[in-house]
DNA sequence: TAAAAATTTCAAATTTAATTGAATCAATTT
DNA sequence: AAATTGATTCAATTAAATTTGAAATTTTTA
């Protein structure tokens, strides 16, 4: 790594928890690592945390949603899409509308303070 | 917004919550929505959320980071000034190195589950 | 069963983010 | 002060996400 000797907390640090090898140990798995990255991901767009904060007042139907947010159909479902694919959300179909609910996840996240 | 009638219990819930102008008035600003997206997206990188799990356990230099992760320097440099942007880490120059360290934000982010 | 409404899907275009490697900068050592 | 080392910056490239509008799908109504 450093081909002369690090600095010297961190140095000390690292040693007591094995070295790069055991640091490397205490950290989630790859796969884990993964899946929080995504969630995440799914909560980096401002259409879709305006989506998550509609959706925590009440359940509603795409049109309504629509008719909030100001956006063409289509680039709601592609939002609605990431956000249910990612468990913040989900959906259900009523008569000829479709129904978006917040799931306990989803709503994990719509209470963080900024 | 819809033609004909919306579904009953969602219109129910609407109108006691003020119709759409009603429930725009529950939500977080448009200013508050970026910031909260903002820090999602500095998150939503498995290279990153990868590095504040690594300072969460120390504060490390970037040539251990860089062992640990096995990067390019510069992509490290790029990752981190995201996570520092958005206030995850901070660093202090000592010597030769510069010391990162997780904030107090950081590890708010650092401990959930998934 | 044809027409209408709500929503989704699709492919193309656009925008944004991430990667790469060379060059630069700053602190340190010789 | 020149050389070395750790780290960052920069411009160019590549890759990924988002937007757009038209077409398709599903359900309901006439």
């Amino acid at each position: 790594m450093c081909r002369t000797e690090i600095p010297g907390p961190v140095q000390c640090d690292l040693e007591e928890v094995g070295g790069v090898n055991g640091l490397n140990k205490r950290l989630p798995s790859k796969k884990t690592i993964g899946k929080i990255s995504a969630i995440h991901h799914a909560l980096s767009d401002p259409v879709r945390i305006h989506i998550l904060y509609l959706l925590n007042v009440q359940p509603l139907c795409v049109c309504v949603i629509k008719e909030c947010i100001g956006i063409a159909g289509s680039k709601l479902s592609y939002h609605l899409n990431i956000m249910k694919e990612n468990g913040l959300v989900d959906s259900e179909q009523q008569g000829n509308w479709i129904i978006y609910r917040i799931t306990e996840k989803g709503k994990k996240y719509a209470d963080e303070t900024v």
